[in-house]
DNA sequence: AATTACATGTGAATTGCTTCACAAGAAATA
DNA sequence: TATTTCTTGTGAAGCAATTCACATGTAATT
């Protein structure tokens, strides 16, 4: 083991997120037509600092020119490799309910990369229906299917009572990475990675800052 | 203006996020039907540390009683208090594409006290149709709408093109906070609070995750 | 009533993240 | 070619968040 590869270990997750942030504004900036933008260009646009933006980036190597900035496409393209979306990866929905569907058809993943391919639900009605082309399978074949479709990561929009036992079916059929969108939290091995979307977290955080005239404004 | 109203100002938006999986945690406790709770068995549900916990609610009182923990109920209230969940909120949804309409039938908002009372949509086939009992009002009207039904916060869920155009007709309205799910970095004054969810984000850090053998794992 | 066990609340220490500040280097200009 | 201008990349400094560690206090037990 390389002590480049133990490097990689110490990358706080708000980097992370900026990584994300940088991604989808230089996709804009290149469609806007710019060739180069400036860690300045970059932060303002992010409401950052130039510094915080250049440190980000140089935990992964030195992607800019002295006196003139980065190359928005080139950038692009580096932090797509770091990120690991420079590349499809294949996802399942499992509770095709009123989330799961809708992001079915939530254009902004597959434009990044996440490729829905499949669907599971337990209801009859909705086994069989289609959405978008694909068609819902029975969550009881569901560790067969996800072996068989090769699927890397699952979203897991299912009722919280429920989302347990998907969790450990997701787990047993090999998945590493889940996204979870149910108001609980969940247990996984070691091994696997799991995101929580909570999305009243962030209208709770609206009502704090409301209510208490919190400072630290139009963040995130 | 006291000592007091400032010390609020110094509060993290971790520590907010954290109050709210507190709170969530603690109606789980209360169905279950516990009394009290340590700061030990509360850390250890949101894998966090025991000093973590207590230091999170000491920004705004002692709660606790030495040698017992804290009462589930009341420290609930209090919680609750602090967020300013102890209410209703009033909020419309701006944009009723696939997102738009999952949210209104979103029930984790409702229990939260975030109350979907207005529909905005710009789409003729839209406007009129009904959705878990609310009619979709024409975006012509969202400043008089918005001001009559006395709504405090506005989800947006329109696309990225005219997001901006969107949250501009919401901030004269008057509204404070907005969140917003468009894919862009939106403009609005100093007074008003936004928020952004970015869902991609979420699957790109399981990407970069499951890329880098990153190791903070199974974190928010 | 005294003792033991337990858990809070909080300064202090530590760790981690952000910003500063500047040397180094590249491009543009004269 | 020399000079000026601009912007990166990065150690060091500064700031913020987390964890430690323990004095303080309550409840349960004997």
């Amino acid at each position: 083991m390389t002590t480049d590869t133990n490097l990689k270990k110490r990358i706080s997750e708000s980097t992370i997120h900026r990584l994300s942030m940088y991604f989808r504004t230089l996709s804009l900036l290149e469609k806007e037509g710019f060739d180069t933008v400036s860690s300045k260009e970059l932060a303002k646009r992010e409401k950052l600092t130039p510094a915080q933006v250049r440190k980000d980036l140089s935990f992964f190597g030195s992607f800019g020119t002295r006196g003139l900035g980065y190359d928005v496409g080139e950038l692009k393209g580096k932090i797509a490799e770091i990120l690991g979306i420079n590349r499809v990866w294949r996802i399942a929905v499992v509770g095709i309910g009123n989330i799961g569907s809708a992001l079915v058809s939530y254009k902004e993943f597959t434009r990044q990369g996440f490729h829905i391919v499949k669907l599971f639900d337990n209801d009859q009605r909705k086994i069989g229906s289609n959405h978008k082309g694909i068609t819902v399978s029975d969550i009881q074949n569901l560790e067969k299917e996800i072996r068989d479709a090769n699927i890397e990561m699952v979203i897991l929009t299912v009722p919280a009572t429920v989302a347990q036992y998907m969790v450990d079916d997701v787990v047993r059929a090999g998945v590493k990475a889940i996204l979870n969108f149910a108001p609980i939290n969940l247990k996984v091995p070691p091994d696997v990675y799991l995101r929580n979307e909570n999305m009243s977290m962030e209208l709770e955080y609206l009502s704090f800052a409301i209510m208490n005239n919190h400072t630290p404004k139009n963040v995130r």
